[in-house]
DNA sequence: TCTATAAATATTGTATTCAATTCATGTTTC
DNA sequence: GAAACATGAATTGAATACAATATTTATAGA
């Protein structure tokens, strides 16, 4: 048993800007630039490039030949589209996982929820919303499909980019625990059609509040007119 | 209007690998080596790199460290979590396509299949496989749902690699071009209850083969252990 | 003949260098 | 003063060179 695997460079690159993408640390729109990245993480542009090249294919990133590449910035039907599949592959996969639910597997879930308040009590609203993506992660290993759980993975993270691009800081995401724990009870109970509702109705919440954020975001722009 | 749009050189390479992978026409495990492939697209490895990247993201392709690059193999485990991903995805596409299809998808989703058809009768074994998967593809399309197509590509794509892992050459698709027309009659329908049905049981039908010739593939080690 | 060791080879990982293109800025000309 | 044009900076695209490592092969010894 190897301790420390040994990974690529490249690996944790993409992985780094993965996790700050879940934690919606920056802005849509933030540029990428390859050369400045390579400090940062003090690797060859090369690496940077590779790293890229995997997060262009996630589609959360966008890169734009000798004008650089940014966070990937949606439309409102983008945005739809990636809610709607995130209804359908997860509302799939949670009734999987209804099926091969171990009772260690829910207190993990349990565990998750619990960290991730913690983590929302003490301030650190980037864990925790780090936490609640992978909470959803969790249940598709739970499902044991890994083509899905990669899916579920990759609409995760564009889901916490298209919040971050329309939601202002500190919006409240209250209820979603209690929706998470009402889900684990209802897998833990084998319910395959509850559970199923259950995340349909969670990703419905999650969309809804971006819309009433859109809205809200619209209001600004007289002041920012009559301002300048 | 551009006519010709310019594409980046690792896309060609992309492009053209994904294209043999529908085909089938390279067994599973068939090497990838960079070198070569530089040779063949008249490329640098740099390009062949960032290709081969994304087709590893993909999972059809399997990289080791200075072992080299593989067409992906799976276990038999493996493979049918990527078809159980397909049924449940492509049960979920053709639902959402048969809410927006036009007289003219499904126009075009019947000249696929009698191309297909024609290409069987020509002896292009090959290109009928591709107008297979095309087929799939535009229905993916039709759902209008970005991330879901790309996954539906992927699934496609994999599938593709796992019954050319398993299956002996010519083995017999017959009665699938019948579900396809079937498919297409349903969607026009907007009968989502049959599509939906009609869907599984194809993708299915499909497993069914491979977990025939998996049997079969078996049976010759007697041979080939007295032989020896 | 078999084994163990060492050298050669093959292959990917990473860094560096050069090229091409876009964008902004300044300059010149009318 | 305005517009066209040239020029320079910024940035990604691509090629080449170098490093690290696993595999194979050759060789020497028992």
């Amino acid at each position: 048993m190897k301790s420390k695997k040994v990974i690529n460079l490249d690996e944790r690159v993409y992985q780094r800007v993965f996790d700050v993408i879940l934690e919606q640390r920056l802005p849509a729109g933030t540029k990428l630039n390859e050369a400045e990245l390579a400090r940062i993480f003090a690797v060859s542009r090369t690496v940077i490039r590779k790293a890229l090249v995997r997060l262009v294919h996630d589609g959360v990133v966008e890169t734009k030949k000798n004008k650089g590449t940014t966070l990937a910035s949606v439309t409102p039907q983008e945005a739809h589209a990636v809610f709607e599949a995130r209804r359908i592959t997860e509302a799939a996969v949670v009734k999987l996982a209804c099926q091969k639910i171990t009772a260690a597997d829910a207190g993990s879930l349990r565990q998750l929820i619990d960290n991730e308040l913690v983590a929302e009590s003490e301030g650190d609203h980037g864990k925790a919303l780090r936490l609640s993506g992978e909470f959803h992660f969790k249940i598709a290993d739970i499902a044991a499909n890994p083509p899905l759980a990669s899916f579920v993975r990759n609409l995760v993270s564009r889901i916490s980019l298209i919040v971050a691009q329309f939601e202002t800081a500190g919006a409240p995401l209250c209820h979603l625990q209690d929706e998470h724990y009402q889900l684990v009870n209802a897998m833990e109970a084998r319910d395959e059609g509850l559970a199923e509702t259950l995340m349909m109705v969670h990703v419905q919440h999650i969309e809804d509040k971006i819309n009433l954020y859109r809205v809200n975001k619209s209001l600004p722009l007289r002041e920012i007119l009559s301002n300048g």
